[in-house]
DNA sequence: GGTGTCTGCCC
DNA sequence: ATTCTGC
DNA sequence: GCAGAATGGGCAGACACC
């Protein structure tokens, strides 16, 4: 009675029964079925601890392609049995709510997380803060807390859009109150999850899944799915290991080719949203069709590498004809006019930031040149801030203060200027596949340079090393941080998924022996998180000031290190661990380390701006009469055994730094000159 | 209405 | 942003 | 060389709290 019972539940298949329990659900699986080896039937919701033992699996894996094949196995039976889940399936994989460009923010942050699970487990916030700083990850926190926490009843099963859907309702929620909603919103999302599940769960509210994978991947994984087990298929499915019997090298060749038209798909129309439902109903091939470069959708941006000297540059570049322009220190810009007239700008990560620049929008129609007729384009463009008494380009800080949203243009107090350097679309025609050469020759034929508000980027086309050395100076005196280098010709397209750093960008700090270098002390430690757990994944660093016989901080630090660095920097410092801080550190209490260290070690750091800080001390009363100094971009270079703390760089030396800066030589200079007249 | 803290997004 | 690391 | 994950300064915006 017992037994036919148990049969009758678990119906069709023979021994069936283990299959079906989403815990031993395996996606390594050698041979993996789609059907088969899910644990759940076709047309029912996809469990979420069916999507937490893959994210499970990938944390565990090291290889990138065994990564891969796990979640692409994953998405097969997705396919087949629910394709419904997988557009939100996609998103927890990427810790993603949406498109950026919708702007649809979680608005979670570590505090609301460990409030969410101090609260489930009836455990004071600090001891749950402390655990964190410990374990290095709140997701293991939230994991072990269920080990521990009461279940009352057995809890519901959550499934993928069940979650997906829970973390949109705390997106969503806002204003009176909203924090404390949301906590009682995790709060009931944690109480329903297994152990394996909360830690994906408070991961993914985190903004860190931390499994090795991410957006290439899982585009991968998804090219790899579809062609191991097409998406659109009638039903029955007759498809369902297209790579039985194929070589390896078969089967590589396919997803690659399979794996261009995805990505490239994505590139140029970044949206899930858009794409799943295609590659669902007509598979790959269609999304050429359906996912193309649109004015009014931003596209991905082409990057640069960093390069450590000219030397670099003209090995890259051979005898192959390539272009510099000044890089300018201001935020992406890409500006779209679509066939209505309507105007639209997006940031570097595909952000909406039409509203952060209404004098743009207003100007931008005065850039075209009118012989050009210009209805539709897409320009990718540098937006600075611009100080319109005297004609220069002002600080990436300055910028910075302006209003990011609803910005009303007659209040805006920081002008921009828009220097252009390519063009991805003209008059309904997508550019992207067009050599820089064309493209840019196609942006300078259709628009126009107007003072003080439109330009084309300072570009120059340098042979030797003197000469491409002589254009960086310029672009610093200019006020700006160095030169892009960009092919002309030769593999000069703007085709970001074949290669998304195909520039080249250098800077005076890149080069070693050049830029600023600092002395500081090391005077705290930050336990570090993730592949830093257990050792510092951070430092305060100080300065010495002499008149008042103090350390200044100067800068938190987490780059430049080695993980073999990490190691002695953890050995040799907890040997001067110090109860309390000195009572000669000066310091913001919001900087606190988890650890004090009496003053022994000097660093030798790099960084690519000093700036004016609103936290830390270093120079205090020297540059400005309270803010102290702090550095943009620090890294570690290397321990400086030769020097004593009290040799390090000197609070004076720092503002002499500050002060040596062509910004604010700029700025001193024009302030002199103004003060003749 | 002012201040303090957290979050997200620029670099 | 910069940097390091496994593949 | 790619992709991913560590980490930086600093700003506005959104809330909480007084």
């Amino acid at each position: 009675m017992l037994i036919f019972f148990y049969s009758d539940a678990h119906d069709s298949k023979d021994g069936a029964t283990e299959l079906l329990n989403p815990d031993s659900y395996n996606p390594g699986k050698p041979n993996y079925h789609p059907i088969q080896d899910a644990t759940w039937k076709k047309g029912e919701n996809v469990p979420y601890m069916v999507l937490a033992k893959t994210l499970e699996l990938i944390e565990e894996t090291s290889s990138r392609l065994k990564m891969i094949e796990i979640l692409a196995n994953y998405f097969r039976s997705v396919f087949l049995l629910s394709p419904d889940d997988l557009l939100c399936s996609v998103y927890l994989c990427l810790n993603q709510l949406a498109p950026a460009y919708m702007g649809i923010e979680l608005g979670v942050g570590e505090g609301i997380i460990i409030k969410a699970i101090a609260q489930a487990t009836g455990r004071a916030t600090d001891k749950v803060k402390s655990d964190v700083a410990t374990k290095g990850d709140v997701g293991l926190v939230a994991e072990a807390s269920k080990g521990t926490q009461r279940t009352l009843s057995i809890p519901v099963s959550l499934t993928v859009k069940s979650v997906f859907t829970k973390l949109t309702e705390v997106a969503v929620m806002t204003g009176n109150s909203s924090q404390i909603k949301k906590v009682d919103k995790i709060h009931g999302i944690l109480v329903a999850a297994k152990q394996l599940e909360s830690r994906f769960i408070t991961r993914s509210l985190a903004g860190k899944l931390r499994i090795g994978l991410a957006e290439q991947s899982v585009l991968q994984a998804l090219a790899f799915a579809a062609t191991a087990t097409p998406p659109n298929q009638s039903t029955p499915p007759t498809q369902l290991n297209c790579f039985a019997g194929l070589s390896s090298e078969t089967i590589k060749a396919k997803v690659e080719a399979s794996a261009v038209i995805l990505k490239t798909a994505y590139c140029q129309c970044p949206s899930y949203d858009q794409i799943i439902p295609v590659l669902l109903r007509e598979g790959v091939e269609a999304l050429p069709l359906h996912c193309t470069l649109t004015p009014g959708v931003p596209l991905k941006p082409m990057l640069a590498c960093p390069t450590r000297g000219v030397g670099e540059v003209l090995q890259k570049f051979e005898s192959t004809k390539f272009t510099c322009e000044w890089k300018y220190d201001g935020e992406r810009a890409q500006i779209h006019l679509l066939e209505n007239g309507e105007i639209r700008i997006y940031s570097r990560n595909q952000e909406n930031n039409t509203s952060k620049y209404p004098d743009i929008i207003s100007r931008f129609q005065s850039w075209i040149e009118p012989s050009a007729s210009v209805r539709s384009a897409i320009l990718d463009t540098e937006a600075v801030a611009w100080d319109t008494d005297k004609k220069q380009i002002l600080p990436f800080q300055i910028l910075s203060t302006r209003k990011r949203k609803d910005a009303v243009e007659a209040d805006i107090k920081v002008q921009v200027c828009v220097y252009a350097f390519d063009l991805l679309y003209l008059n309904g025609e997508s550019l992207v596949t067009m050599p820089l050469i064309e493209r840019r020759q196609r942006l300078w034929n259709s628009f126009h340079k107007v003072d003080g508000q439109f330009g084309f980027a300072t570009s120059r086309d340098p042979q030797t090393v003197e000469e491409i050395e002589e254009f960086l100076d310029e672009s610093l005196k200019g006020n700006c941080e160095g030169l892009m280098v960009k092919g002309l010709v030769k593999d000069a397209t703007y085709e970001i998924a074949k290669r998304s750093k195909n520039w080249l960008k250098l800077k005076k700090d890149y080069l070693d022996g050049i830029g600023d270098t600092i002395d500081a002390v090391v005077i705290g430690g930050y336990l570090g998180r993730g592949k830093r757990t257990g050792l510092y994944g951070g430092f305060l660093l100080a300065c010495y000031d002499e008149a008042n016989e103090e350390y200044q901080s100067l800068c938190k630090i987490g780059t430049g290190f080695s993980d073999e660095d990490f190691q002695a920097h953890s050995d040799f410092l907890k040997n001067h661990k110090i109860p309390k801080p000195k009572p000669y550190f000066r310091f913001d209490p919001s900087l606190s380390p988890d650890d004090w260290f009496e003053p022994v070690q000097v660093w030798e750091i790099k960084c690519a701006d000093l700036s004016i800080s609103p936290v830390h001390r270093a120079a205090t009363g020297i540059v400005d009469p309270v803010k102290g100094i702090s550095l943009r971009f620090p890294r570690f270079i290397r321990i400086r055994p030769d020097k004593n703390p009290e040799n390090a760089t000197s609070s004076e030396q720092i503002a002499d730094l500050y002060n040596s800066q062509e910004q604010v030589k700029n700025k001193k200079t024009d302030d002199d000159e103004e003060g003749f007249y």
